[in-house]
DNA sequence: CTGTTAGCGCCTTCAT
DNA sequence: ATGAAGGCGCTAACAG
């Protein structure tokens, strides 16, 4: 592959003009640009960004960590956090995290290895105190979907208690007192999170927590399939049921229709996450709205900002509170 | 950010001896190496990637573009890249096309800068004159989703036009005569490929191509309601629907379901992909099957291959056949 | 406007 | 088993 010397040898220039041809630099002729542009295109010139970074100590690229690309939550995340980084002139290095311990460090000290400058990270699994850590390290490293304690500035996060809350309040409004509930079985925050919130909305209004109306299975659609199931042989009277998120909530449909449970006739459901999904499934599924995209592009934003040694914003939002979107998936009761 | 320097002073041992203790070189006491190791992690300590790479003349990452990771489709095929990537000790680095020439070739050029030795691509906008001059320049680039003449070896792509005969086939014998299809807009092979299949199934059974049954849209959701719209307007025969991919399918069934129109009881409905989305749509989406998950590994590992300098094995599948999956979205007519 | 040169952080012979 | 030193490709003063 050619280099930046062999560019200069055949412009018959030197390596500073040939790299400042390169930088876009003013201080160039326009014959001597034209001449080493040829010689660029003639040798398939490309230079090594590596040695950039190096040299110019600054990668120009934003890292992030997810869980999985593939699950369209995090897919959605890493696009915004893209856009971001595309109009900033920097590339996106992704790592993944799989709900694991061990893989959420590695993907993060791989990205600061690659100096990244910013880091947008989803990371649950990771204690506090390794958290804690990295962020003192890292200054342009950023939380998202997760506070950390000290760290609040540099944490975008959402109401995930009082989102779940939202819902299940939303369902007895229409009158139901009958209300399952599936819930992840990851052992992290978002999970214990919005079971509370079901719980706090079942409280005040004075209704009873009935562990046999909880189920626990892995927030996907399968996890959503097995869990309502789940439900389904443990009870009969249950009208109406909230799901951890959408995905969970397009398992349990799938279960019902295979059951001869009319949705929202016999039962009523509601999701979590409002992702794209939610308005193709039938009937159409009213769910609670994670603003995922403004969160992700201030979490992108931030972390750049605080790379370049800024503060952040006094106005930004830390913490974002869902909102209802109705749809056709609940009805009232009787 | 402490460098190797740092840790050399502070373990009062030369360079050399803790680029060993990185790179865990066997020749080191193991008295040393602890030291080296204290040392390193007291001053948290990260071997620059960029520098590693421009000295070994290795990135050790493989790169690929898609159109749109967000797009559930490219996030299984980056997913699956990922996977082949971390089993083999390298690092991802994506590039998004967005369905737009210069975009993809940015894409590329981007990774070849970041000197990834192994190169996965999807790009269906950039001409064949233009794919032919990188992959003529980067031996371990390898394109997915399209075959490129001269380059067949170096090609995995699906034999698509064969997968739409299949679905309508499938429309046909169940009785089916008057068959909509919703048609990707997108210039590519893709779209014409599969119409072109949808037509031969047609001709085999001397059933009229009527353009009146055909609808152009984005391949995606809404598009799919477009089109169905488009197609509702115009047609009230039609008993029958073959799709560009299941998005458009989703997005067809909505509208169908909107205008009380049953699946498949009035109208039977297939799609093409099996994406995760078709089993929990309702009912459960008849479609054909795109392996994509054994294609895209498949495509990693040739890259991995082909950068190593290794011949692609004599085995190797580049054009793979569609299935059909049958589930319940196609009934008998009448 | 252009060239010379000293790093950037790390690896890799080659000595010792 | 360890150290010294040149080089990877590029940038950034500094000179001219």
């Amino acid at each position: 592959m050619a280099t930046i010397k062999d560019v200069a040898n055949l412009a018959k220039v030197s390596v500073a003009t040939v790299s400042r041809v390169i930088n876009n630099a003013e201080n160039v002729s326009d014959k001597t640009r034209e001449t080493v542009k040829k010689a660029m295109e003639k040798l398939n010139y490309y230079p090594d960004a590596n040695a950039r970074a190096l040299s110019q100590q600054n990668s120009k690229t934003i890292g992030i960590v997810v869980a999985d690309v593939s699950d369209p939550f995090f897919g959605a995340m890493v696009s915004t956090v893209e856009k971001v980084a595309s109009k900033t002139g920097h590339f996106l290095l992704i790592g993944n995290g799989y709900h694991n311990e061990q893989q959420e460090y590695n993907a993060i000290t791989h990205l600061i290895e690659h100096r990244c400058s910013s880091l947008v990270v989803h990371a649950k699994m990771l204690p506090d105190n390794k958290l804690v850590r990295l962020m003192e390290q890292v200054p342009g490293m950023v939380l998202i979907n997760r506070s950390l304690k000290n760290f609040e500035k540099r944490c975008i996060s959402l109401d995930d208690r009082y989102g779940s809350y939202l819902a299940v309040k939303h369902l007895i409004q229409h009158g139901h007192t009958k209300i399952g509930y599936l819930c992840s079985n990851h052992e992290i925050s978002d999970s214990s999170d919005r079971l509370q919130g079901y719980k706090d909305a079942l409280k005040e209004y004075n209704l009873e927590i009935n562990s046999n109306y909880i189920a626990f299975s892995s927030p996907n659609e399968q996890g959503g399939e097995q869990a309502m199931m789940a439900l389904l042989e443990r009870n009969r009277e249950i009208t109406a049921i909230a799901c951890y998120n959408d995905s969970m909530a397009a398992g349990a449909m799938s279960v019902l229709y295979d059951n001869d449970i009319k949705i929202p006739t016999d039962v009523s459901i509601i999701g979590f996450d409002d992702l794209l999904i939610a308005r193709y499934l039938h009937p159409k599924l009213t769910t609670i709205r994670y603003p995922l995209h403004t969160m992700a592009e201030q979490a992108a934003e931030l972390a750049l900002r605080l790379a370049k040694g800024e503060e952040p914003p006094s106005n930004l939002i830390n913490i974002f509170t869902p909102t209802l979107t109705k749809r056709y998936s609940v009805n009232k009761i009787g």
